[in-house]
DNA sequence: ATCCCGAGGG
DNA sequence: CCCTCTGGAT
């Protein structure tokens, strides 16, 4: 198989934890605008630690959600550096239990890292896994588990990425691109008229 | 279930 | 104008 690039760019763990809490219900041609500018200013855990949520509107309000991304931003630098001596927990258990970082984010994180297996289902996973007839559910944790149940667990960080690359590049949500689908010979909506395709 | 919340696209 | 974008906390 050959290597996919994936969007996010980062430099380091943090930069990687800060574009993925950025990236909720965002695009990463945003966050990607963004970054450079916020991670010049704030350098590692301390520089967030010691900001006010307010010290980063300036350079993420244009994402949206931002009051929220900010708080927890500052917050879940705050743990880092008082917990986690600066750096950013490689595990599950020590992602998930920091502030803004729920089971996708803390499973992209661990993805990206190659720090375990994972399997996050965001909106493009989520998607395309129901328009492939992969799952009937719209809940993400039951999402993951019939896609956990599918794929072998070597591939589910692959599998994750492969799955959010087609959710942007072909199976679009208001306008999927079938005529060029490579999968489409797998996919139950083929041939479905547009409006109703879903 | 609701709130947060701006930008880009159809 | 309405929908969508790699959600999480309450």
């Amino acid at each position: 198989m050959p290597e996919v690039k994936i969007a996010l760019e980062f430099g380091d763990d943090l930069q990687l934890l800060v574009s993925v809490i950025l990236s909720a219900q965002s695009t990463d041609v945003g966050v990607n605008k963004v970054t450079p500018a916020l991670f010049a200013r704030f350098a590692d855990a301390t520089a967030y630690a010691a900001a006010r949520p307010e010290d980063l509107w300036p350079y993420i309000r244009s994402l949206g959600l931002y009051r929220n991304k900010a708080k927890a931003i500052v917050a879940a630098a705050r743990a880092i550096a008082a917990e986690h001596g600066g750096r950013v927990p490689r595990t599950r258990e020590g992602l998930e239990a920091l502030p803004g970082v729920g089971r996708k984010t803390a499973g992209v994180v661990l993805v990206h890292l190659g720090a375990a297996h994972a399997f996050p289902v965001d909106t493009h996973v989520g998607r395309v896994s129901r328009r492939l007839g992969l799952t009937s559910e719209e809940d993400p944790d039951r999402v993951e588990r019939d896609l956990e149940a599918l794929v072998p667990e070597e591939r589910w960080g692959k599998a994750h990425q492969l799955f959010v690359w087609h959710g942007r590049r072909t199976c679009i949500a208001r306008a999927p691109a079938c005529s060029r689908c490579p999968v489409e010979d797998l996919c139950p909506k083929r041939g479905v008229p547009k409006v109703i395709r879903r």
